[in-house]
RNA sequence: GCGGCGGUCGUCUAGCCUGGACUAGGACGCCGGCCUUCCAAGCCGGUGAUCCCGGGUUCAAAUCCCGGCCGCCGCACCA
């Protein structure tokens, strides 16, 4: 065996058909993989345990949409990517450090430079002789780094689209419409697994960092003020196996914390440590997800990102990190708290009211100072400017009206004075029923063949020198493998028969006769496959076959008739003593 | 983008320094056959590499030189 386990999962799955790089026959292109046959049934059902953990599970909660991967500019516009994915960047032609070169410009020049044009920064650099702050190199000319994909929408070049690096965006434009065929209830979470391009720079690490990939993420929309009900909260948090999880803090760390602490996820929001409960809450159901595809509470945790590390649009993140062979610590989803900053930004460049209205109980009345002045009199006086004061007026706060008449007598006001006498402050009843705010949103993002990496890398073990993928059986590619142990025509006869029939009832399942039937063990436990099938001479006279489990090799004697349900009770969980005591 | 190392059958690799008997060797895999009553058994036969791409040097290039692509590691970057 190899003595690189990450070695050894890469000759794996290129051998027998996990992933490999795409265009190949092309030399290859850094950042960009092809699934194989096994691959993509791995990815499959990463994905729809997903599913089952963050959607199915909260349905109650969580609705999930498609949108497109190509989007016009002004959505990224709105959302600040095109802002903060384009950086004009110059490069020391010495010792290579690069350099946001507007910030470079402003810091030592003492000019504007954003919004300038990279030309134009060039052209500054050039002029003031600016060199590299580390070195005194030269620089080179500003370049334009964006990791957006842009492409063009229809036949008109100006009309440029890019493609997604997130799928937020998409529920974030879509959230009016959800929100209505939701029937207008909060908390209300929005999942969307997609394809998204972030056009890397160098990426690396095989499927760790990719030029395109699958992200399952869900924008979950709270109200700020009342984030949940604590009945729905414990509801919630009472269906967790675990609500502990294990966390670093950025104030951790500031004290030279170097390891995870373990902490409830109610006392975690409690003291604050995490800004908002449903942030906590999927990092729970993140915690109990990545469990379920086979990785142990000890070999991950989150990860709190320091400001600076952190998205333009987030007040907190947490990164759950999980640990891999050759590259340690590595991140498998990210949990930020987006506040309001997406719903704004696209109220703000679309136009549209994205707000929501939450009716109280009971409308509140409260007691309001309402400003009343003497129009006729305000006409007279100043004539045509008095429209002008009109408007002035009724941007006042009544209060501070009060304070001035108070103290000077009159009201000075858009160049106008206004006698005492004119003016009336008055208090009114006012029933409010309800309130329209903004949404706010936590989300669980999870990158989807990271997962699938860490996934193979737990799964892989070496037994008796043979390679076994010990991958949990809810997400292995194959189901059940069905093997006749020699060539014996009666034997494979009714091999082929069995092998129809759990395929026919929904199982991936391979049929295999060629080989020994150790070689042919040996074929399936490397890519995984729970439960193997044996039909032998004993089978003929008495109607029973053998279930081997891939994990501990053990067998055990089953009715033919019996062969389905078992494999699906196997599937699910069932131990062979189970299976045993249930079909033996 | 910079620096270091690397790229040979499906996979892993030998050969490269020191150019030529390399018709590029081996192992595993894969395909066909024989054998086989439960864990990569054995035997026989077969398959498979324009040596990453392009250019150059040379009578002659897998081998030397240049450029590119790709990979790994470090730096930088990283929603």
């Amino acid at each position: 065996m190899q003595e690189d386990k990450h070695e050894a999962i890469m000759e794996l799955a290129k051998r027998r058909g996990f992933f490999w790089q795409s265009y190949e026959i092309y030399g290859g292109v850094a950042g960009f993989y092809d699934l194989g046959p096994l691959g993509v049934r791995l990815k499959e059902k990463i994905i729809s345990l997903w599913r089952e953990f963050f959607v199915k599970k909260h349905a109650h909660i969580v609705v999930e949409i498609e949108t497109p991967i190509i989007a016009p500019a002004r959505v990224f516009e709105a959302s600040g990517h095109l802002e903060h994915f384009t950086d004009p960047i110059v490069e020391c032609l010495k010792c290579g450090r690069k350099f946001r070169a507007d910030h470079l410009i402003e810091e030592k020049l003492g000019i504007k430079a954003e919004g300038l044009s990279i030309e134009e920064m060039t052209k500054i650099i050039r002029e003031h002789d600016l060199r590299c702050p580390v070195c005194g190199g030269p620089l080179s000319d500003v370049k334009l780094f964006n990791l957006l994909f842009k492409t063009t929408i229809g036949p008109y070049s100006s009309n440029t689209g890019y493609l997604r690096p997130e799928t937020a965006q998409g529920m974030f434009v879509s959230f009016k419409r959800v929100y209505e065929v939701s029937r207008k209830k909060l908390p209300l979470g929005i999942a969307q697994i997609g394809r998204v391009a972030r056009n890397e720079i160098s990426p690396r690490q095989g499927m760790l960092r990719l030029r395109e990939f699958t992200i399952a993420e869900i924008e979950f929309f709270f109200d700020p003020e009342e984030p949940v009900s604590d009945d729905m909260f414990h509801e919630l948090l009472d269906q967790l196996p675990r609500r502990k999880i294990r966390i670093l803090t950025v104030e951790a760390k500031k004290r030279g914390e170097e390891k995870p602490f373990e902490i409830d996820i109610e006392e975690a929001i409690r003291e604050r440590l995490i800004l908002t409960p449903w942030l906590g809450y999927w990092m729970a159901v993140a915690q109990e997800y990545m469990h379920a595809l086979g990785i142990d509470y000890d070999e991950m945790y989150f990860d709190e990102k320091a400001p600076e590390e952190r998205a333009h649009y987030s007040a907190q993140t947490f990164d759950q990190l999980v640990r891999v062979s050759r590259y340690g610590w590595i991140e498998v989803s990210g949990h930020s708290y987006r506040t309001d900053y997406d719903l704004s930004r696209h109220m703000k460049y679309s136009g549209e009211d994205l707000r929501v209205f939450k009716q109280y109980k009971e409308p509140l009345v409260v007691k309001k100072k309402h400003l009343l002045w003497d129009k006729a009199w305000i006409g007279r006086t100043y004539r045509s400017r008095a429209r002008e004061i009109f408007e002035a007026l009724s941007r006042m706060n009544p209060e501070e009206v009060l304070k001035q008449l108070e103290e000077k007598g009159y009201l000075e006001i858009a160049g106008a004075k206004i006698p005492k006498d004119r003016i009336k402050v008055i208090e009114r009843e006012e029933k409010i029923t309800g309130k329209r705010f903004i949404p706010h949103v936590a989300e669980p993002s999870f990158g989807v063949e990271r997962i699938l990496y860490a996934v193979l890398d737990h799964a892989y073990t070496v037994k008796d020198g043979r390679v076994v993928l010990k991958l949990p059986r809810l997400v292995a590619p194959i189901d059940v493998a069905v093997f006749p142990l020699v060539k014996d025509e009666n034997i494979i006869r009714v091999a082929r028969k069995i092998w129809l029939s759990l395929m026919n009832n929904g199982f991936y399942t391979i049929y295999d006769e060629e080989d020994s039937i150790g070689r042919r063990y040996a074929r399936v436990d490397e890519i995984g496959v729970p439960a193997a099938i044996t039909i032998d001479y004993q089978s003929l006279e008495d109607n029973t076959v053998t279930l081997r489990d891939r994990d501990t090799w053990e067998q055990v004697r089953i009715h033919i008739d019996n062969v389905v349900d078992a494999v699906r009770d196997f599937l699910r969980g069932a131990s062979l003593d189970d299976i045993r005591h249930k079909y033996g």
